[in-house]
DNA sequence: AAACTGCAAATCGTCGACAATATGGCAAAG
DNA sequence: CTTTGCCATATTGTCGACGATTTGCAGTTT
């Protein structure tokens, strides 16, 4: 009777409003907890992930860490070959250079479409962070300017407004610290780094799209060409 | 003995030569199946995918089912609810908008990425794409334009050599698949499309990589204008 | 000594079953 | 007649177990 799948009138849209914000199944708890494992860099990239192994260290069955592999590889971090398992996925320079190649893009874009519905008060938020970060790298205090760093990112991506950008921005961002993982120094040039964010901001606020594009792509290329050359020169010293 | 995850010195790396190429495990079948058909548009948009159901048409077990949901989930084709189950993704309006903006900056950015490493052959095969599709527009024989319209996107961002942004372009494509599914006409206007073509060849060739990338974000935005403008009036006249 | 063959252990892929949660209908109260 | 609470049903989430595939080792052969 129920098996006919082909013709149920669609009784109950979802319309999911208030969100599913909570892990509230065990599969997405698993994973948000891989994902944090692997992030946090205790894995070395390639290595194994023994299904049983986590399964029994979280104390759940195989099932909910199988699904959650497959959501990790969806999200690019884990790498599955049929019959042989799981593995930290491995980034090389080749790789690297290509995640933030698409990157550049994406930021650009962001740049682009923000550039065309800013409102007051998101330029002046990004003004704020600026200054902040001026502050921070005058006194060379890359603790604090990191976080910073990643705010501007972040309030641009998400000023889209544009969730599929959202999206995608951020599982490049994540695969990216796959690679930083490796332990990367990621602190040089910071200087040359607001003055890129200062042109992405005068584009914003002369309202030029283009230009806009223009300033977030550089500056993310700018920010590929320092981590990837660190890259190397710490590759050649080990 | 076995349960120390966190210390396994990675004995084998992974290094998948010959790449994994066919469904030899069972629920990338699955997934491939389920995939199709909700591209083909067999199931309405926001309707539910029984697992049981799909398992027993399938002829295989609930396990499978729900790790295919996961990937497909993954790539935007389906809603999943906790406790409640999965839905074929809705696409509204906004959300088609969402995904075509970040297309055309993904499509841009491929653009100029093949400019800056663009072969002659490439660069003849792009321009006979063109020449084609002129003699099929001539002919307004859209069964003969519309794959060679794709023919030509995808061979741009291929030819980037950037695995990951083919696989992001086409995960976008895949999702819009699931908003023309609704039964759109998707014929409007290919006369100016190819025109928008030579733009792009012209910025190609010319290697400007800048113009590249402002061609094709310009004209993907042209082809988001078609669509929505289309699926408005084909919603109002409904 | 090196390479090949076969076996044994481990691990992955799949399955059927049980428990938890949501859905829809029915009855009773207002 | 509408509404509210409860209960039967269906479906999802999770689990433990069985079969299939791969891996590593031992023994044998050239």
């Amino acid at each position: 009777m129920g098996t006919d799948l082909m013709h149920t009138p669609s009784p109950t849209p979802p319309l999911d409003a208030l969100g599913a914000l909570r892990p509230a199944t065990l599969s997405r708890a698993v994973q948000a907890e891989i994902a944090r494992i692997i992030l946090s860099g205790s894995f070395a990239p390639g290595e194994k992930l023994n299904e049983s192994a986590i399964a029994e260290r979280l104390g759940v069955s195989r099932g909910p860490v199988r699904e959650a592999f497959q959501a990790l590889h969806a999200r690019g971090l884990v790498e599955m070959v049929p019959n042989r398992g799981v593995f930290v996925q491995r980034i090389t320079r080749h790789d690297a250079v290509a995640i933030y190649d698409v990157r550049a893009g994406i930021f650009g874009t962001a740049c682009r479409l923000v550039c065309e519905r800013m409102t007051n008060t998101q330029s002046a938020e990004l003004n704020a962070l600026i200054a902040q970060m001026d502050v921070a790298g005058a006194r060379r205090d890359l603790e604090a300017y990191f976080p910073l760093n990643i705010a501007f990112h972040t309030a641009i991506v998400n000023g889209t407004g544009n969730e599929v950008l959202v999206e995608t921005y951020f599982g490049l961002v994540s695969r990216l610290q796959l690679f930083r993982a490796r332990g990367l120094v990621h602190g040089g040039g910071f200087e040359s780094s607001n003055i890129e964010h200062r042109a992405i901001m005068a584009a914003l606020d002369a309202r030029d799209p283009r230009a806009a594009f223009e300033a977030g792509y550089t500056h993310v290329q700018a920010g590929k060409a320092r981590i990837i050359s660190s890259a190397d020169s710490q590759q050649a010293a080990q």
